[in-house]
DNA sequence: CTGAAAGCGCTTACAG
DNA sequence: CTGAAAGCGCTTACAG
């Protein structure tokens, strides 16, 4: 059998109100202290989780919500929560949103019921309708690079507005004047706010890139590849593009190696998102990465603060500066 | 205040024990039924599955064990499972266990205390220490891709060993005779078993591949291309090549591109694992994927099995067979 | 088939 | 600081 915190209380000769005192951090006589940790390691004692979740109305899990494990970059943040997480006393559990039709609903009857006490939602992974549920019942949501419609959370987002301007600025520097742009789903908060910031840029520099420069939209290596393709073949291709997000930066850099473009010279190009296997294609590329740690870590040190502090702070929005690889795929334009 | 099971005794004048039996799927007058319908649809009742837990010493949840979610193609597994689990009525969360230091002893508490009904372990994501404590806590635990050394647990694989066969059939069948193996940590069981069914074909059709033809325990994307590369600059290289698993084929794909090998004539390969990234890099590449689909249908189907029914039902040991898709990037060698 | 009562393992006021 | 008692929401024998 399991030992129970009856068992300790028997082999302290202690109550069990003062046990669970114990375990909850609040005054103990010194010498009733020892003799309950004492205690604990001889019996190999731990707490149960369900049980403190029922009677406390509150458990040490949050929960992780992903949209989805295939073909994204999500995957990264994982580890740098678990880190913060467990240096808290918190467990992470890890769901996906969207990957299942439907399976929002069943995920949210999950979250409620006091299964978890607090929820990080990641880049659209959560309707503003399931947040605004998740409100009513008290479990705090922090969400990460996206701002939910219902605004009553704390949200964590890169600098993607930001690091649009300074994608356009580099490109700006290095005398390019025919700018192109590739991007998923405009849907995307970060995508919208890196298409913007490189856009508004580029307007202040009177370089409104032309409309058949841009795509939006492109939602599979092979569309990204497509997209690429035809804009270099047009008449006159751009001198430089950025590509707004992981999967279309993946799949034109697979575009870019296999025409053999030569870089640099024919092509100036950025990439947002990065990951080992783009060094793996094209060494040196010019990419804008998201600090998976920091975001993590401010995400976490939010919910944490809200699960423990009821009162009511003032609404946080964090920006988390992403890093910018200022390689070596964006050179001087040649002239004709 | 969230409804209770005694809001609903009180709202149809019946029995906890009564709304208990329906929520159990036990049997209940069909008025009664009706009755209890109705409440809860009119009063929004959702079971709470902590309380459920306690009392019942079982929850609904399983728990789906990933080494990690980086770098790592098991992202693939999870929506398969977590759809066969939800048609079965339960709910899967999905952990990390080899991401972070130390975590596993973490993930074992949590897993412990009936927080979770049963656990999905894919790769040597659980020690067989771990499974052990598992199965004395009547946790039921079913391994996906390997077999720990605590072999108390059933298990579902994919057929490594004969599609490692099959891999060498093929170049013997397009007249290799120069064949090459790279791949990844060989304490991986799909890794071994790929490897022995390659090289006992080979074997038996007396070509035994020269040593410094053959490297293991590539850990990187960047390892990967660098072996491939020392392998092609030999005095005399391989006319074909398997690469074992996901991180070797990605690389040295990468790799292929980069160094301009003219495929198909000039290198055979045959990839283990799959990704539409390897479409996008070369097309038409010969490679082996596992089922995901079946995969997490069986291990799903044998977790629920224990979980329901106690009894000692010898354990399984199923066998799912990859896909093969023979495409072109295996051609007949050209004779000298 | 139904219901009263006990109990899962813990926390929480409330006295002392 | 400590302890007795009630209770979190549900399930489980046990009578009827």
């Amino acid at each position: 059998m399991k030992t129970t915190i009856t068992d300790i209380a028997k082999d302290t000769g202690l109550s069990l109100a003062t046990i669970s005192k114990y375990l909850n951090h609040k005054p103990v006589l010194p010498e009733n202290m020892k003799k309950i940790e004492e205690s604990i390691a001889r019996l190999h004692y731990v707490p149960n989780q369900v049980a403190q979740g029922l009677r406390s109305k509150k458990t040490k899990t949050i929960a992780l919500i992903l949209p989805a494990l295939e073909n994204c970059l999500w995957g990264k943040i994982v580890n740098p929560i678990e880190i913060s997480l467990k240096s808290l006393g918190f467990m992470s559990i890890v769901c996906t949103s969207k990957s299942n039709e439907k399976y929002e609903t069943t995920l949210l009857n999950f979250l409620l019921h006091n299964q978890v006490c607090g929820v990080i939602a990641v880049d659209h992974s959560l309707d503003s309708e399931t947040i605004c549920i998740l409100a009513d019942n008290e479990i705090p949501v922090v969400c990460i690079d996206y701002i939910p419609e219902y605004i009553g959370v704390d949200t964590v987002c890169s600098d993607n507005y930001q690091k649009g301007c300074e994608a356009a600025q580099s490109f700006i520097r290095h005398k390019h004047q025919d700018l192109s742009v590739i991007g998923g789903d405009v849907n995307s908060y970060s995508i919208q706010q890196r298409k913007k910031g490189f856009l508004d840029t580029l307007k202040n520099a009177g370089l409104i890139p032309r409309s058949e420069y841009c795509v939006y939209n492109v939602d599979s290596l092979e569309s990204a590849q497509e997209s690429l393709k035809k804009i270099l073949s047009l008449e006159k291709p751009p001198t430089g593009i950025v590509f707004l997000n992981y999967l279309v930066s993946l799949g034109c850099l697979a575009e870019i190696v296999n025409s053999q473009i030569t870089v640099p010279g024919r092509l100036s190009f950025i990439c947002f998102d990065h990951d080992t296997l783009f060094d793996a294609l094209i060494p040196n590329v010019t990419a804008i990465e998201e600090n998976y740690e920091l975001l993590g870590k401010k995400a976490v040190e939010l919910l944490i603060m809200r699960i423990r502090e009821k009162d009511e702070k003032p609404l946080q929005h964090l920006h988390v500066p992403s890093i910018f690889y200022d390689k070596s795929s964006v050179v001087d334009v040649i002239m004709p």
